[in-house]
DNA sequence: GCCACCTACCCAAACGATTGTGTAAAGGCG
DNA sequence: CGCCTTTACACAATCGTTTGGGTAGGTGGC
């Protein structure tokens, strides 16, 4: 069975020593410790010669054995709904990135939203002995939670939040507001909101937020106008069938609170004759690499994905260390693209051209 | 599994043992063996015992002194240029099922497409003594192929392949054939190729197929009609807009070797004036979940990302236990949309629409 | 000259599993 | 009844580190 992977077996301390001659526990000591334990341990010159060695062999420490020792596997879990959602896939790279600075590793796992894999995924994280989970696909009522904690797991959320528990995000209620501003600066007055899975922080934050902004601006917006949605195109463009199948005028300009539902709706109201940018506005979030790119440029709010995944690794290193920890919830931007840059048609306009 | 409150210390061997009065080697033998070692280790009533203990306690064997001893991680490296790339991360979501249907464990980390990266990462994995790799970003002429080889490295290609090494990939180049039968067949003469980055068999292969078909249906394709680029869509704006600054009749079709580049070129064909589908066809590869959902869909090659990275994984097993693998190239299927469905206007009809 | 204190190491016990070998008791056979 | 298998375990070494204790020999102070 060990055939293959027999090259050349790894050099050990205990190599390095009786090559040496000196004991293992030495060679620990000196390769292991940052000057301070490695001072009375040899002397510099046994020190030196111990480190030329080690360089020399390429040494490199046997982390399952270091790990059996102290019970810490410097490896990190990360569960997210699904990878190749562009938008968790960037906040894994903030999390690798800062992961790898700390020489920390990660596994990550897909849940597809759903809590029964969810649970599974992060038992199957705890069974590897990591030190810790960085859950992004954590839902508005999740039991997983208070059962971590009572178990005195370190973990932190990221992407999603959960009243009560640390998480790196955006400010998706001020990036909601954001777009109601926009909207209803540009003279929108009938919007429909897409407004993804309602299990998730990051939809209901966003959709809060606009609504919220947009009464306080005196604006009107019915239950029937907030569709539901996937997070995805296919979400997107079924939340634009209904939309556009609703009794009474048209809404002049949708909100989608994720940049792929964005998409998919614009194809559906493409497919409807409606051109998206004149007809009928349309934004998005998250801004993702593609919406400036799209045939027409998509507004979006930005949020700094990459920089959440940083974050949430970074607070996730300190409940480790048992430090106390703060949600932080990074501040969106508002691109204004050709997709909502032009004013409604009013009525008058909107019967003359059709 | 764990479910038990307690919380800290995870239960061990030992612990089950004393608790039984037993040995913890009989212990092992019992819960590790699939009943054919375990058949000599204990009695039927003993071996009983032992995992009703095993279950109600919620054990689960530590994984670090089990490779420790054993010498087998059970866990996999996965290095790809970048996961925010969703032809990738798609890739990654298949190796990490496969992965753990097997129970292996995956650590992926990105490359970037740097050589350097690339080496370094594989050298993170290797001293976290992962059992095999999972290179999903390997370039035309590396040399990190061969090194790994002689130092006996279990390891598979994904998504490039590599002459001399076993991959799990498209066939690329049946893939760039389809395009041209298409485009022929529609009666496009005059093609120009956005074709990716000159060190990826992707690329290479998918431009290579075409161009030969395209001679042999009797075609011209000059070399500067073949604009190398980024796999974004920010290198398939910048190809695009050299296509349309280019001296001579503008072409009638182009063919993107990769959704993302398409989908920048579409936006920059757009900016010009150019309707995709009527002034200009456009075909992309992969048919990632966008592709259909543009506002104007996309024709596109589909590639079965999910089962390459299956496949990957598999194949990277047997390769583990020893055995001899031959690569897979798995067969693409052409979608054809909006962006390609029309047939060009000859010259005098092109004078009429403009 | 004695004691205390460094210096520069060595020793050995963990950590939690796997696995080759040993062995008492039970049972079968002649 | 003695001998030889089984049966059903126990024992101990081992994987590569870390880490709490030694300890021998030298140095310095009084």
């Amino acid at each position: 069975m060990n055939r293959s992977g027999s090259g050349r077996a790894p050099v050990t301390l205990k190599d390095l020593a009786s090559e040496l001659g000196i004991h293992p526990s030495t060679v620990s000591r000196v390769l292991h410790s940052t000057s301070d334990v490695a001072k009375g341990a040899a002397s510099s010159v046994t020190a030196q010669k111990v480190r030329d060695l080690a360089r020399e062999r390429g040494y490199s420490p046997d982390p399952q054995a270091k790990s059996l020792r102290t019970r810490r596997t410097r490896a990190l879990g990360v569960i997210v709904p699904r990878l190749s959602d562009i938008v968790l896939a960037t906040m894994y790279e903030g999390i690798e990135e800062a992961a790898a600075e700390s020489n920390y590793s990660t596994f990550v796992m897909n849940s597809h939203d759903s809590t029964d894999e969810q649970r599974r995924k992060a038992e199957i994280m705890l069974a590897r002995r990591v030190d810790g989970l960085i859950l992004g696909d954590v839902h508005a009522g999740s039991d997983l939670l208070p059962d971590l904690r009572a178990r005195h797991i370190p973990f932190v959320l990221m992407n999603r939040r959960h009243p009560g528990f640390p998480s790196a995000t955006c400010d998706d209620v001020v990036g909601g507001e954001l777009v109601a501003d926009h909207l209803w600066q540009a003279g929108h007055r009938r919007v429909s909101l897409i407004a993804g899975e309602p299990y998730a922080s990051t939809a209901l934050d966003r959709t809060a937020g606009f609504r919220q902004r947009w009464r306080d601006l005196g604006g009107n917006l019915p239950d029937s106008s907030v569709i539901w949605s996937r997070f995805d195109t296919e979400g997107g463009r079924e939340a634009a069938e209904t939309i556009v199948g609703q009794p009474g005028p048209a809404p002049t300009a949708v909100f989608a609170v994720n940049d792929f539902a964005a998409i998919g709706a614009m194809g559906t109201f493409r497919a409807h004759g409606l051109t998206v940018g004149q007809d009928i506005a349309v934004v998005g979030f998250n801004d993702t690499s593609l919406a400036p790119q799209l045939p027409i440029p998509l507004s979006s709010v930005h949020s700094p994905m990459f920089q959440i995944g940083r974050q949430a690794m970074l607070m996730l290193r300190r409940v480790i260390n048992g430090e106390q920890v703060e949600s932080v919830r990074m501040t969106p931007e508002l691109f204004i693209r050709e997709s909502s840059a032009a004013s409604p048609l009013d009525e008058s306009q909107r019967s003359l051209a059709s």
